[in-house]
DNA sequence: CTTGACGGCTAATCGCAATTAGCCTATAAT
DNA sequence: ATTATAGGCTAATTGCGATTAGCCGTCAAG
């Protein structure tokens, strides 16, 4: 990795450890195995650092947009994958979705940041909210809306039961974020949550 | 309030809004009045501002410790109270637990100020997890028990059944403090998870 | 009536962290 | 070979923001 990128990501490390204001550049120059001046051959001042982590952000999630939700492609898509789906391999999915949402590194040190960062800049506020509420709602509302419409799943309220889904992951994460070391006890949570989730709406009901 | 009292108030605010680092002690004295100097005549530092806060919050944490948590006394009592609890109750229950976090001023601003501060400090993390995640779900897992337990509500997993109860509220709340525009829309999609929790675990079913 | 604490003000100071100046080496293109 | 450029370094410079110094009016207690 270039200098110039190797930049980006330690600032993001660093931003997304301790906040913008609380990083100086000096840090993020020791991290990179140079001294802060020459940062400047990099980008013109600390704020343009920032403004480039945004940037690459845009461009990944919008590269990635449909990675996060399953399949990686249209929702229609899905919809025929979930209808021959066993419980299991229900549950197996919703792990999956919270533990790429946990582990990815990327995803993680930016969501931290945006978590620090997002009230301090308008824009960053409607970049999470996009990301961790309308993104994952609207998404995974239309697959929902798709398995109620061929019977694999059953509600009178695709939108509650998608907050139902999705609600416990987020919170879940929230938790893992904070404090690491509660990973474990949130991930047997979340196999309780999904099973129950199954039983609630799936098949067995419907 | 004296101006002591009000420093604080005022520092909440702005610490709530920016975050500790881009608030300047000037911008706090401007607020309540006074120049910047003359607030070290009642704090030594900024950081003695913050810290008085945190104090501050402390104790009215402690004093309030069950005001949030319906009846404010123990949850055998609550259990009590919800034994002959209607839906449209349990729904105006739901509502006002909302409410009290969104609206009550205080909370409110030091909601975001722990937000935003808490990776910088493990305490604060700390006590946002308490506030936010193991307080509500030890405490509403408590009363729910009880209720399972004279009939009210059906389920085989307690600490599941009260993650979905309280998950979605948390998740709305995060929405509306970041875009308080989207409150209406947040209270009526409360509204309607509280009256799904209560068809999938109310009497109709136990 | 006078004194001392309280709380406010203006004008420094102090320190730190971002940024700039200016120099140097290596390498790649002409 | 020459030169331009990229990218690194050290040593300023700058600017801002926290804090201190030192002054002043008020007011309550003696």
């Amino acid at each position: 990795m270039d200098t110039k990128h190797r930049i980006l990501d330690e600032a993001l490390t660093l931003f997304s450890e301790k906040g913008y204001a609380n990083v100086f550049v000096g840090d993020i120059a020791e991290r990179v195995g140079i001294k802060a001046p020459s940062l400047y051959k990099h980008y013109k001042s600390k704020q343009a650092i920032f403004d480039a982590i945004i940037e690459e952000m845009n461009e990944r999630f919008v590269k990635e947009a449909g990675a996060l939700n399953i399949s990686g492609t249209d929702p229609t898509m899905d919809a025929g994958i979930y209808k021959g789906i066993s419980e299991e391999q229900m549950i197996e999915l919703g792990k999956n979705l919270f533990l790429y949402y946990l582990h990815d590194d990327y995803t993680k040190r930016f969501r931290k940041m945006l978590t620090i960062e997002q009230f301090h800049d308008k824009e960053l506020a409607e970049v999470y909210m996009k990301q961790y509420y309308d993104d994952p709602l609207s998404y995974q509302g239309m697959l929902f809306g798709l398995m109620v419409a061929s019977g694999v799943l059953s509600t009178d309220n695709v939108q509650v039961m998608t907050l139902h889904f999705y609600a416990p992951i987020y919170l879940l994460l929230t938790v893992c974020d904070r404090d690491p070391a509660r990973e474990e006890e949130c991930l047997k949570l979340l196999d309780a949550h999904l099973r129950q989730f199954d039983k609630i709406y799936g098949r067995s009901i419907g």
